[in-house]
DNA sequence: CTGTATCCTGTTAGATACTG
DNA sequence: CAGTATCTAACAGGATACAG
């Protein structure tokens, strides 16, 4: 294991081979469904209350939400602002550094726009081609 | 369900919060764990056997490494050439397809340096906050 | 309204053993 | 060498019920 790290691993200090480098945490943190749903709902309307996060992504359950929430508040992605009013009032929006993981998230769907007709593309060819001789 | 889709799905045919939309498709590709580390691998080492890889990334299992080189195969991110010697040998290498997908990964990989250090910050500030009052 | 706590199920991935 | 097949353990995630 320590030989992938040399062999492969951090030319200048970034190492996605080993699991506790930042980088892989980021690749957790976009990868995961829930927070990257979050991110673009708060990027496109701004700052949304927990109900009306959890009406706009619609399929999420209540335990999802608040773990992810929780997950991207202690991240810095997000600020949560507690109204102690009778009802009590929540409502969470994007700090500069969710905002920028936005960006990210922008060169993803480029990317996606741009090349996903050739995935789905070689996915038929390969699903078309005879079971093997 | 549809509610979201209309109301903050794709204004311009991108719809992350569909499933079955492109952009969802993508981000569980470089979302995955051995993707990203293989088109990493192949992109920093050129073309490498299946023994190669399985050294490189050190630590995946037989299993998951196959399941994701067929699966990428079939994206058309890799080619896997079979070169029927007595000892079967089999090379995988980036399709231009997938080289693009390393350009993606090199946009992450500049978001991790440059943030990384203040979601770690942030942990640990939020780690170290009272339990609430 | 905004969560927390619990149970329960499906998927996932690692270990192991075997084949062309 | 390069897989395939099978079994099982771990865990994420959904449903449900309840609380501040």
């Amino acid at each position: 294991m320590t030989a992938t790290q040399e062999s492969l691993g951090a030319p200048r200090g970034f190492d996605a081979f080993d699991a506790s480098c930042p980088s892989r945490r980021l690749l957790d943190a976009i990868g995961d469904k829930w927070v990257s749903l979050v991110v673009v709902a708060l990027g496109l309307r701004g700052p949304l209350r927990y109900s009306q996060l959890s009406a706009q992504i619609a399929g999420v359950s209540q335990k999802m939400l608040t773990q992810t929430l929780r997950g991207m508040e202690r991240d810095g992605l997000l600020l949560r602002t507690v109204t102690p009013s009778v009802p009590v009032r929540v409502d969470y929006e994007l700090t500069p550094l969710g905002a920028s993981l936005l960006d990210v998230l922008r060169h993803v769907k480029e990317w996606a726009e741009a090349h996903m007709g050739e995935v789905d593309a070689a996915r038929a060819a390969y699903d078309a081609r005879p079971p093997a001789s």
